[in-house]
RNA sequence: GCACCGAUGGUCUAGUGGUAUGACUUUGGCCUUCCAAGCCAAUAGCCCGGGUUCAAUUCCCGGUCGGUGCACCA
């Protein structure tokens, strides 16, 4: 057999987590279908992701439209800076980035440059991937967003979105004013992406549509100090920084708070998603081991981000794959999105103390400034309350000219103002969850083949509060009213919003084997002595020990077995 | 997108110019007092399109998907 990937995606597949998609009119790469358990597991990673960001950090989550109109991303700058320039060689019909090769010939800076001042640069070169010479070549703009057009007529074109952050951005107003235009604040976004990629391989990690989970928290400039650090303060991980990377030695393990004092972390906020991050990838069940964060190079760091870092999760298959990306992207969108659309994208907030500012203003005449300057006067008013008017008059600069105002033409008014405080364009700072990736780190890191006694036993060890199945029941025979007790057991342990499967097929040794491939943590089966004392057996997955308990605490336990509120051991008499 | 390799029940596979082997799984039954036991039976397959041929799962061409290398990868 293959390694870890196809292990696990064969597994995958036959029990219902991830198939091709549309696979009976031919699969399509980089799409795929999540069966009854992939769904299931994916809700839950979802659920905990909302858990932490909605219910614990309070930013609340909205539902934008995954198309949007072009100006969105024309603003966003997706329209321009998410296509290549991409030429295909006559000769070979290779596709290349136009601009690599004219950088690799002397061109700097050729990414800005236009497709046909590229044209005019690359023809005449030698193809990089045959040596033939590039002649009568095209540069065109591959855009790595999906196109279409809304409505008849198709005047309309739009883009389905290729990250879920512009849905924030474009609703900042709005979201301000529902949290009452005080900083910070922030919203989040879970749902699907879209990027037309290339050559998208590599399976679950590379896929043209994807899901994401995404916060924008909008900070004040100045204040980038988390209300709640304290929180996370002495919470330490390793954390492997430009200057480790470029030195070539191992990421250093602090905590957030020396992370922050050193400058390693370029602020509280930053940090305290970075260690919320680990809080998060832990509990969907991620190995810590297999889990680092990696700080963005500067060639890598987007230019307006100030300071990003990736979650990696090792995968047996891929190595180190990216699966969170936590930036403080300064006002870079907001600003985009305040020239694009003309709206301010700004929040007002009050100074502690309203500041009194004294103010000379000038104040033009404009009963005299009207018969003497006709249709400049205009011009001339507005000069002159910009102007810094001497005992004997004042002069303003029109048309290039000096022009001298006498004193008589305007008056000179002082007075004190009330400065309440000041319009702020919030920074963002955005931790970006790839959903698709986490989920399929956890079930790489949860695979597990184990041999019992000279058989191998598939194990998912899910954790409780992903796992899609919560506990199965069975009766050890299908006869002698023991179905009926375990069927009664099933009915009443749905009932506590648990999901349970029932089963009496086969052998009970190959019952526990179907839970535990699909990561089934508790399965309990009624035997003779449950007819004697009504007491059951429950089974834990990862060691295969069982207790026994009285069939009526059944549900009460596995809830708090699943919630991590009660240990195994103590969840009834061991056997 | 280019090059090379691959594709046979749900899974893993044998094999072939004349519709296909075996195992596991699944379903039903018998048996069975806790970790894929045994017995009986059943269900289920040649990636798609075109060509050559009396006949194509098999040969040829194209496509799709997957793997590897190159290019691409917010």
């Amino acid at each position: 057999m293959g390694d870890i990937y196809d292990n696990v995606m064969e597994l995958a597949r036959r029990r219902g987590f991830v198939w091709p998609s549309s696979e009976c009119y031919g699969a399509v790469a980089g799409f795929i279908d999540y069966g009854p358990l992939g769904a299931m597991l994916k809700r839950k990673i979802e659920n905990i992701w909302r858990d932490f960001y909605i219910i614990r950090e309070g930013y609340y989550e909205i539902e934008a439209p995954t198309i949007g109109v072009e100006s969105i991303y024309v603003a966003s700058g997706h329209v321009k800076g998410f296509a290549d320039k991409m030429y295909q060689c006559p000769s070979c019909k290779e596709y290349s980035r136009a601009d690599h090769i004219a950088e690799e010939h002397g061109t700097a800076n050729a990414d800005t440059l236009s497709p046909e001042a590229l044209a005019d640069i690359i023809n005449g070169l030698p193809c990089p991937s045959c040596g033939e010479k590039i002649e009568n070549a095209a540069v065109f703009y591959f855009n790595l967003m999906f196109q279409t057009t809304i409505g008849p007529g198709s005047q309309r074109k739009g883009y389905l979105r290729p990250e879920t952050a512009q849905g924030i951005f474009t609703d900042f107003n709005r979201l301000a004013r529902f949290y009452r235009d005080k900083l910070p604040f922030g919203a989040v976004q879970v749902g699907k992406s879209y990027r037309n990629e290339i050559s998208p391989r590599q399976g679950m990690i590379r896929l043209r549509e994807f899901t994401q989970a995404e916060a924008e928290i909008f900070i004040h400039p100045d204040h980038k100090e988390h209300p709640d650090f304290s929180r996370y303060a002495d919470y330490s991980i390793p954390l492997w920084g430009q200057t480790q990377q470029m030195q070539d030695i191992k990421p250093i393990t602090v905590s957030m708070r020396e992370a922050v004092d050193s400058g390693l972390v370029a602020n509280e906020y930053v940090a305290y998603y970075i260690a919320l991050t680990h809080e998060f990838l832990m509990k969907v069940g991620i190995n810590g081991d297999k889990l680092r964060f990696r700080q963005h190079l500067p060639t890598e760091c987007a230019h307006y981000a100030l300071d990003c870092w990736d979650a990696e999760i090792f995968s047996g298959r891929f190595g180190w794959v990216e699966t969170v990306g936590i930036a403080d992207r300064t006002d870079y969108d907001l600003k985009a999105h305040a020239k694009g659309s003309g709206d301010n994208f700004t929040v007002f907030i009050p100074y502690e103390n309203v500041r009194r500012e004294n103010r000379r203003i000038v104040v033009p005449n404009m009963g005299a400034l009207g018969p003497q300057y006709r249709e400049k006067a205009k011009a001339v008013a507005d000069a002159l309350k910009y102007s810094a008017p001497g005992p004997d008059g004042a002069t303003i600069t029109l048309d290039g000219k000096e022009i001298f105002i006498p004193p008589e033409l305007y008056q000179i008014r002082e007075e004190t103002i009330e400065v309440r405080g000041e319009e702020v364009m919030p920074h963002v700072v955005e931790p970006s969850y790839g959903i698709d990736r986490i989920l399929y780190c956890t079930l790489e890191h949860s695979y597990e083949e184990e041999d019992v006694d000279g058989e191998i036993r598939k194990v998912l060890h899910l954790n409780p509060a992903v796992a899609p199945v919560q506990a199965a029941v069975f009766p050890l025979m299908n006869k002698d009213g023991l179905d009926t007790i375990a069927r009664t057991l099933s009915i009443d342990i749905q009932k506590h919003g648990i999901l349970s499967q029932y089963d009496d097929n086969g052998a009970i040794g190959r019952r526990y084997r179907r839970q535990d491939e699909i990561g089934t943590p508790y399965t309990i089966t009624i035997d003779y002595d449950s007819l004697e004392d009504n007491t059951v057996t429950l089974r834990d997955r990862d060691s295969m020990q069982q207790v026994r308990l009285p069939v009526t605490l059944v549900p009460e336990t596995l809830t708090r077995l699943i919630h991590g509120t009660l240990p195994f051991s103590e969840a009834g008499s061991k056997i």
